[in-house]
DNA sequence: ATGAAAGCGCTAACAA
DNA sequence: TTGTTAGCGCTTTCAT
């Protein structure tokens, strides 16, 4: 009996109202008097009632939270994004379930529990297109991608201007002299690193140097494949004097190999990478990098998805963040810190 | 009309049986003639009939949602908790809340939303007694803590062996024959720095060594706690020839700032960390660290939270696992990789 | 300003 | 084996 908490009807009872008085109370409605409201008041503080979220949810046809799904929660920048989304999230009092999805097939199963079973009203997923997952996407559902610009042109999303970045840190190694600049990408299947190698393109054209296909290596974001990528070069006995890694980790991998092969940084190669992540600056030697807001892009692209929910907007949206040049000892003896 | 999905009782009328009909058969019920569920089974086909999640939490009086509050999202070490505990409650059928508070009023509003609310139906708490948020966790509700070993004795945790994991670091210098043994700890408000500490303690001990107050500085966790607390020996002349940092990003600091004061890792100064980062073995030198499985420390929360949901067990529980000593160059000039 | 009635989509208990 | 009757706890008409 008085074992399970109270619900709307024990409260109107306990206030001798009915329990759509209660309702009203509870949802800040302006039509009720306020000795009714006192009255009310002080029986769900007496019975310490909480109104019930599912129920509500039930009535109302909508579960006030929001997924977020990305390929895993560990890599720094996903979890940045997914941090600053949720703290946006619950500053209009939403929730954000986020789950990682490392394959398609686990994306698909996870839209499928999340949109399907209507248990969340709209989806942020982080990089789409890292692999087949795109295709599993919910169609009349709101969803923002997040790291990539859709390719189809009716979803919005939020993410770096990829190829501006990659632009200005290609500048920043050339203004430093350098004409001789390798660069590692991450997976090509992925949009980012397409763009970012369209921007290094882009600004050593510019700079009037010719384009050396073999001074471009592919890795997969991590610090061994940037030390692979170095290795390579060194065995081929093309070094170069500059290098921007599309990541910090595999800037890192570089710097690593480049230590235990006896070449200084940044006398005998400078290198660049992209996130300023919090170690960064503590690498050996600090690292140059592009810094980019992560948190600000999970934030903006949980606006964006309220505003979808609630129909404010429905202009299709791409947002692009730009990053910031931070220069540290990797590129410049004297850079600061 | 046909604008909105279908409903149990929609595909009941499609395929001419009740609704309860359609219901044991989304529930794998075998009270059902094998005809009767390939009518039905067809009907919910056809329809593209999937259940309402929210409904069935509703009738069912659970969510089969867990929630997991961490003070942040960001720190490797919780990213991977959470990551381990998600995996863990999707094979098992359940949706992981994972959301970040940065201080006790956050977090009691979290709590409040999420617990009061009945939004979940289990919590996982990491580093309950990082500050004062544990004064707001739930009564008489599943909860299991993370990180630290509850202090009432009716609350179940997962956390690592801390005493034991310092125990062990510390043996590895002594082994190395280092007598100038200095520690970096976490904040000593945490159970986590002081038990470490005290590991360190008993292997000093044991070893017939003199416990040297002036030998232990606070730290924050961050690299730069790490890199102040080595700048501050050397700046009171009393430089140790080893450094046992509790976390491996404070490991990280002390080698920087050894680099920089011209101190040899490891001929001159022996460090050693714990966790075991991804980047850690791309330090300079690589970190000799205690790694620890943190996943799986996010998994064997989820199950016990499981088995208090299911009340398969009412016995209290508090897990502590062990880490793995993992020797690089920080600590031995030929340490393997 | 308040209350009564209906229903959100499902499960559970009981009948048939 | 199947159907009927009640809710789960709330919101939403629509009266009053």
């Amino acid at each position: 009996m008085s074992k399970s908490r109270p619900t709307l009807r024990d409260v109107a009872q306990k206030a001798g109202v009915s329990h759509q008085t209660v309702s009203r109370v509870i949802n800040g409605s302006d039509d009720v008097l306020p000795e009714t409201r006192a009255l009310v008041e002080a029986a769900i503080e007496e019975m310490g009632y909480r109104p019930n979220a599912i129920a509500r949810s039930m009535a109302r046809g909508q579960t006030h939270t929001l997924a977020c799904i990305s390929p895993n929660l560990t890599d720094y920048t996903f979890a940045s994004v997914i941090e600053g989304a949720e703290v946006e999230a619950r500053q209009h009092k939403y929730f954000m379930l986020s789950s990682s999805a490392a394959d398609p097939e686990a994306f698909r199963e996870l839209v499928d529990e999340l949109v399907g079973h209507r248990r969340v009203d709209g989806l942020i997923v982080i990089n789409p297109y890292a692999d087949q997952r795109f295709e599993f996407v919910p169609k009349n559902f709101p969803l923002v991608f997040v790291g990539v610009s859709a390719h189809e042109k009716d979803i919005c999303s939020v993410s770096l201007d990829d190829e501006k970045v990659a632009y200005e840190a290609t500048r920043h190694l050339l203004s430093l002299g350098h004409t001789s600049i390798a660069l590692v990408t991450g997976p090509m299947e992925e949009d980012c690193s397409q763009d970012r190698a369209e921007g290094y393109h882009r600004a050593l054209t510019e700079a009037g140097l010719s384009f050396d296909k073999s001074m471009v290596i592919e890795g997969d974001w991590s610090a061994t494949s940037g030390r692979d990528a170095l290795l390579s070069f060194i065995e081929q006995g093309r070094v170069p004097t500059a290098v921007f890694a599309q990541n910090d980790r595999m800037a890192m991998g570089v710097m690593s190999a480049a230590r235990e092969a006896g070449i200084k940084v940044p006398t005998q190669l400078a290198v660049i990478g992209v996130d300023d992540m919090p170690l960064s600056s503590y690498f050996d030697p600090p690292l140059t990098t592009m810094r980019q807001d992560i948190p600000r892009i999970g934030l903006e692209a949980t606006r964006m998805l309220l505003d979808i929910i609630q129909k404010k907007s429905t202009a299709t949206c791409d947002m692009k963040l730009s990053a910031e040049l931070v220069v540290r000892q990797s590129t410049s003896q004297k850079g600061g810190d």
